[in-house]
DNA sequence: CATGAATGAGTGTTCATTCAT
DNA sequence: CATGAATGAACACTCATTCAT
């Protein structure tokens, strides 16, 4: 259903010349206003009007491109989840420094790369319209999801095979503590950006946070024997 | 815009009998159909007639009760904030035991409570359309948000004040910590349910997992001096 | 289509009993209903709530004693037609006095019996929705208008028979030239009434001139040669 | 509410070319086809659907120019309403003649150029939905009846100055007993037309009956003292 | 290539009519 | 008799998609 991933890069900078070369950056422009509609209203309640208007161009030239708005979403999750996993790879490749250190900057990394950035609006769409489009869901989930769980499992083995951390018995439940964190950041930040005080919710502190008290614990006290 | 929550249970069993009497069920009936298909579909992708042919009755019948599909996602709302609250506090009134226990068994009550049911559809729902209905993710802040967070925040005191817990910096960080995997789990729950293996996603044994990171740490060692 | 007109009078005062006996006044209470709303919103744009609410009935009620909102049309339309024209009749049966005063104190005793109350609004019933119920304005173009336009054919039949008038080349001209003024007057009443100030449209008086210039004339001057 | 007039002519006559071209004319074809569905079926009678099949495209093109159906009657409303004042003036402008014969050409010509037309439809229109639409009434009002109004009376004046005719006493009266008859003539042509025989109602003879028996009067007899 | 007018299937909403109570 | 909750066919309006220019 979904093609392999080719390079449409979303957030490519375009500097403007009218109807003029570089027309192959058209659709790379179409799936950054797409991205941006359908983060803002969601899949069904988008026209394609808007995401015309949008990109700046007329609602024909979107079929000229993408044979239906089915297609552009599914062109909007591709263009996000590759070069990502990239930067990943090569950011757990490359890391030397204490494990602890290592996952507080992989988070960080993580955040930068993508939440801080237009492309947190892909997990919110993915949720929002996986009822609907389950074939883009698998594919996010095998191309994205699985790979990052893989490496940030690295992470974790790194740490647990140097004595750093202690054994894990549900490597699952960790990675999950770890990632529900940029999750709940990213869907924060497409939801209640207008409730939350800039205070409340700082990202880069939170997730240092975040990851400080995953790795130190809270408590003054030593664990009850009944552990996980 | 939204008015006072009243008590409109959405889960009351019913016992059929077409037409007359039961009257004052369809509300509620209808609601439970329409956070169904809404959970599922989204509001825009949700067509009237699929909520009314969840709910059995005719589409005319939905508009007797509701003004319009909008009112429905309202109603919906409105119907799951309040007694969550309600029952949060009273656990937190009574509850004795230590503050870690008390952490962790707040958590899992709230996960019953809210997350193994139907109503963990609203976090989603509201997720998903809080940029088409504003006012509706106000009221959903405020009256099922604050409050929350107030409760938790009241745990995380008590357990400092006891020397349970050591000082919190930024109460906010925290709390997120706790509440985003729960958050995590729910909208997992109805998104990623279909890829999620059972061994790699129990939530109650996630949570309790996650709430003893946060309490003891990961990590064998103690924290560098430049704490949060 | 329609039945021999029986006699439902639409103005028939009620002494309230809620209930009680004479429940022989419900339909033409029912029916009275209907003609204000109908007057007022035209056939289509009324709706069956509206004639119940202003009966002060059910709307099942309604369909007790009518079997379909277009049925209460013939019944509004029935109820209007028959006693008129009696009254006409009995009106040119006992006249004594000039013609040119018959003419006068007929059109103005229609307007009486007609135009100042509210069955004027069968009429503009009658226009509006002649193309969409062409049996009905059958009906009322047999029962009303044409014994109405022989009524005052014999007015002018006797006012020529006396020599009080001219000869009259083409009666159905003539006739029409007198009740045009009524009839735009009973269309005024409904559809300019918040426009027209109470001095420019004084109906009684307006009748009167009318009538007035018709037997007189307006000019000084003798008709050129080339008349009717 | 309603926009200064501009000038959609409703009777274009049309070069028919499936797509493309001719689109300046669409405005105008949807108009007069929405003019002949009012003026036969009522407004709320009408489907959105019987006015594209008459204007010979589809439902979602109507759209395209009247963004509702209460937007396409006001524009059918403005449509016809200003050139018939505009050409009323001239006429009044360049007319030499006895004031009679001009009050006769007057009503000829007018009847000529809106009753013989299509456009007798609105004020039929006008009419029946005057409680449900009263700002188009009050547009309708002040835009066509004042001005013609104020046309008729300055021709009165002009035989009243000029010693043709009699002092008026009511104004008002007196150009409703001329505007009564067109009115009258315009109101049967979309109502009785089916009813009325060819020779009980030939337009324009009624009409110059209907003036010349305004002018000269149907008695042979003084009028008595007691005048208006 | 790009446009935007045109389309028509689809959806939210209304309302005349029915019928169990 | 009277009610009013329930129905479902019908309608105004929308919007993804097409295609002549």
């Amino acid at each position: 259903m979904l093609a392999s991933p080719n390079d449409i890069a979303s957030d490519t900078p375009v500097l403007e010349r009218k109807r003029g070369r570089r027309k192959d950056a058209r659709p790379s422009e179409i799936v950054a206003a797409a991205l941006d509609v359908f983060a803002e209203k969601g899949f069904a309640a988008t026209k394609t009007d808007d995401i015309a208007a949008r990109a700046g161009v007329s609602k024909g030239t979107l079929y000229l491109y993408f044979p239906s708005k089915e297609d552009l979403l599914k062109a909007v999750v591709q263009a996000n989840v590759v070069s990502l996993i990239a930067e990943g790879r090569e950011f757990v490749r490359t890391y030397s420094g204490s494990t602890g250190d290592m996952l507080r900057d992989f988070t960080l990394a993580w955040w930068r790369a993508e939440g801080a950035t237009k492309q947190s609006a892909v997990p919110k769409l993915i949720m929002s319209e996986a009822g609907n489009f389950p074939d883009i869901v698998a594919y996010y989930f095998n191309e994205k999801i699985v790979p990052a769980e893989a490496l940030i499992t690295g992470i974790l083995e790194r740490g647990v095979a140097s004595g750093e951390f202690k054994p894990i018995a549900r490597m699952h439940d960790t990675i999950h503590s770890i990632v529900s964190a940029v999750i709940f950041l990213m869907h924060c930040k497409h939801s209640f950006a207008a409730h939350l005080g800039e205070d409340q919710m700082e990202p880069e502190t939170f997730l240092t946070n975040h990851i400080h008290t995953l790795l130190h614990g809270l408590s003054n006290q030593p664990p009850s024997s009944r552990a996980s």
